[in-house]
DNA sequence: TCTTAGCACTCTAATTTATAGAGTGCTAAG
DNA sequence: CTTAGCACTCTATAAATTAGAGTGCTAAGA
């Protein structure tokens, strides 16, 4: 726990951070001067400045220049000095729109139009992961014969997933013989999470419809391929092109750096399952974060849920300099938006 | 049609456009010299080169540099001087194992492993469009009752697309009902392209079944509104990071662009369609591409096809300055091997 | 004790100048 | 027709110069 300042450091560092947010320029004791209610000249303003960066709240990039927010400065802003900012009307509608449900049924346009909101209104990169597979509950299960050959299985979970996988069925089952095993399958699954699906349940299944039929071999086998296949989830990303504005990538080796880490879904699934926690939002600022490849910038995420169960993340990756009340806005209410119309389906 | 060129200048227009692709440097009389077979003096390569520019083949970026191939000259290239190198076998075998049957029932996961071989493998930017649907043939349309209120619509093509859509099934049909009008819909459909599939003949069809059954207008929105939705199709992209290793995109405004484009799908679409032609390969050197913001690149497309059927069409997009020998390498197999893999099963 | 005007000092970023090197075109001789 | 030789051009890099922003410190004033 840093120390608390006084009203006036405060109000310096403030202004320091939200002049540097919108400037990108390191902020000198003069533009602060000016800014500050109640007038101070520039040569106070340079003392307290001097007190505060010996304090680790700001930073001087070199002597003659002005000073930007530290980590640490970004963070007492964020947790004691930032003010949310209202949204304006356009950003609210393009958010409830974009969720309007009705068109959508399934889960997936859900997250992708949640992107694109995201990204857009924000102006940063957005990442969003679906409902976690492993964590929802099986709810049905299906198989449609094709042709003689070929059967489609359909998996349903609660959380609205549907996947379908062709399998071959080279032992031939009968319609009847299907829908024994399907329904005794339904029958016992039902309400387990996937992640509770172990093979060792599979078998124990296996060895007791085997008394019963012969020929399962190949219906079980698809079962798991079909779980199995689906432990790795897929992240959605918006925006990416945004990074290219900010100055901070004009060094084209961060851009690549960046955009590598883009096509690496495994490491953004990480990312995000790291910060889901139980608070709906959360502000990781430069080194606060655990991947080497984000130390420089900050990751704001957060949680969407339906009755208190967690359904996915979604977050929004962009420097350090990142405009923290409009993002929080935004996201605050994406996400309240989010809860609201997955609850009500 | 340009005219042809004598032996010699022949030789030297190659040995600048190799040399040129290996290096991003333009290329002086004397490297040309010290390459070419038989020995000439670098003064009269400069002759022959100062020829081949008045000739519209190579271009001075200024007085006291070398030369770089014109647009013009790498048509000749391509079309008259360039031998298709073998393959390493490493490549060889990154295709046939990534294509490798047995794991892949489903078409997504083919063309996903594609993208990833072909962007690899040439280092550029890859875009892959899938087996277009419109064109695909319907062949069976399934609905599974999920609950009291919500249908499954499965919708399978001749190619392999399995697309499935949650529904209202508001009026409630009775399973018996349901049964009867999706026999219906197959009977009448099966066979028949997507595009055939018109909304005329959709209103003909519901017109004809309104006689026996009258809740169905429901269950016709939904098959509509399914078949709208995919109208739009899915182009995959690959190692779009690989253009940032281009000497040609080192300023990040073009970077941008070329970023821009890759997230408007439907532009790729339009890019891919325009160039599936009956021709297995096709290469497009810059401004012979139709739009704008690549008519500095150069799209090689390739088109696989299941029984003189075109399926698909894969691409891959990079500077003017690429290997064009080994791009066109890696196509040609990759093709050959999507064509055989997709008829064998 | 706190604030502030004043000033010398520092450092960067932009601009200018100088320099080296690669490559050319042309000429004239073989 | 080929080629050695040479003056010339142009760029890219490095070095030098300059302008300006901002600081820290001091000393005087409230």
């Amino acid at each position: 726990m840093t120390a608390s300042l006084n009203e006036r450091k405060e109000q310096i560092l403030r202004a320091v951070v939200v002049n540097y947010i919108k400037t990108a320029e390191p902020v000198g004791s003069r533009t602060v001067a000016r800014s500050y209610q109640g007038g101070l000249s520039s040569a106070t303003i340079r003392n307290e400045m001097a007190d505060l960066e010996e304090m680790g709240f700001l930073i001087q990039p070199h002597t003659s220049a002005g000073r930007i927010p530290s980590q640490q400065g970004y963070r007492y802003y964020v947790d004691n000095l930032m003010d949310l900012n209202e949204l304006s009307e356009d950003v609210k509608e393009r958010i409830s729109t974009s969720l309007s449900p009705g068109k959508m049924r399934e889960i997936e346009q859900i997250i992708m139009n949640s992107t694109r909101v995201l990204s857009s209104a924000t102006n940063q990169t957005s990442l969003i992961m679906g409902p976690q597979f492993r964590k929802s509950a099986f709810h049905q299960l299906r198989i449609l014969p094709l042709d003689e050959k070929r059967g489609l299985v359909v998996l349903i979970t609660d959380t609205g997933y549907i996947k379908n996988k062709v399998i071959d069925l080279q032992h031939q089952l009968s319609q009847s013989e299907l829908h024994q095993v399907v329904s005794y399958l339904n029958q016992k699954l039902y309400g387990l999470t996937i992640d509770q699906v172990t093979t060792s349940l599979i078998n124990e299944l296996k060895r007791d419809l085997f008394r019963r039929l012969e020929i399962l071999e190949q219906a079980f086998i698809l079962l798991e391929e079909s779980l199995k296949e689906e432990k790795q989830i897929r992240v959605f990303l918006g925006g990416t092109t945004n990074i290219l504005n900010q100055p901070e990538f004009k060094d084209v080796d961060k851009i690549r750096r960046m955009l590598n880490l883009f096509e690496q879904e495994p490491l953004l699934f990480k990312i995000l399952e790291d910060n889901s926690s139980e608070d709906d939002i959360v502000v990781r600022i430069g080194s606060e974060n655990e991947l080497e490849d984000i130390k420089e910038c900050t990751l704001i995420t957060g949680t969407y849920r339906i009755h208190d169960k967690t359904l996915g993340t979604l977050g929004v990756l962009g420097p350090t300099r990142m405009d923290y009340s409009r993002v929080i806005s935004v996201m605050r209410r994406l996400v309240d938006h989010l809860n609201q119309s997955l609850s009500s389906s």
